[in-house]
DNA sequence: GATTAGTTGATACTGAGTATCATAAGGAGC
DNA sequence: GCTCCTTATGATACTCAGTATCAACTAATC
């Protein structure tokens, strides 16, 4: 797990600059254990510092992507989510009825992967895959309530 | 390949209209080879018939999308793309130069599903797969261009 | 042909994300 | 600590995809 500190050392080590906005933004954003949107974060920050801008939230999560601090998640609903990128890769569940999400690991796709690049000719250079489901909880509520 | 004609079909057994708007939409859609937005359709049919309304476009394919006609993809820029989905269960693979994209079918996920669901205590009801790489073409273009 | 319920298209709206630009502030060098 | 230069900021206005509304229209059944 990083620290606020050492990400702000690697901005620092980026040429950029090591700013209140960018803390703020950062410390956020690593408590964060569920995906969230930028607006989520701008909310959240608005509430404690009344001046940040909403620009300054998208420009600083596409910097903390690009340092892989975080990850850019599609969600159906056409727009982004990112996630605090844990160690090694890993793909996530989303429950259709309460949105709850769920991470996994070791999703050993790579024998699928290689057969599909044999069949496509394509070089596969990255894969996403989103699975949707009933949770543990909505599982049950499901069997009262028939959808 | 489904006809124009079994389409307007399916619709109407489904207690929908045949009207000139949607026969429109599916007549231009089926003759996409390569995924189209929304907005594509929209410009597209407006110089053949100048009357036909934004909204009509998104609701149609929306009807088309629940009928199995097309498929929407996710793009990277965090927009909808509609493919025409072909017989039986489909994924893709989305060329990051070009936008082209491939089909591949045989994702044989169902064991690695079974472990996410034991891993996840979810009850897993959809999955989807897609993929980004370089299709054949890109790939010679950037062993010059580097990226 | 009359009826009626589904469909349409114009319009206005929402919500995510971007462009612009004057102002603010980090930090390197002194 | 101070200066200066450059990057970053935030307010604002904008774009773009997609949705909601609603009066007018029309497909399809009788």
């Amino acid at each position: 797990m990083r620290t606020v500190e050492a990400i702000l050392e690697a901005m620092h080590e980026r040429g950029c600059r090591v700013t209140g906005p960018r803390r703020v933004i950062v410390e956020f954003v690593l408590e964060q254990c569920e995906p969230f949107s930028a607006e989520d974060v701008f909310r959240a920050l608005r509430r404690v510092q009344q001046t940040i801008g909403r620009a300054t939230v998208f420009r600083t999560l596409d910097l903390l992507a690009e340092l892989g601090v975080v990850e850019r998640v599609h969600h159906p609903s056409g727009t982004h989510r990112y996630v605090v990128s844990s160690d090694g890769h890993r793909h996530h569940v989303v429950c259709i009825r309460c949105g709850r999400v769920a991470e996994f690991s070791g999703c050993n796709l790579e024998p699928i992967l290689a057969s599909i690049a044999d069949q496509t000719r394509f070089r596969i250079l990255d894969h996403w895959l989103e699975l949707s489901g009933l949770c543990q909880t909505c599982q049950g509520e499901t069997m009262a309530v028939s959808r």
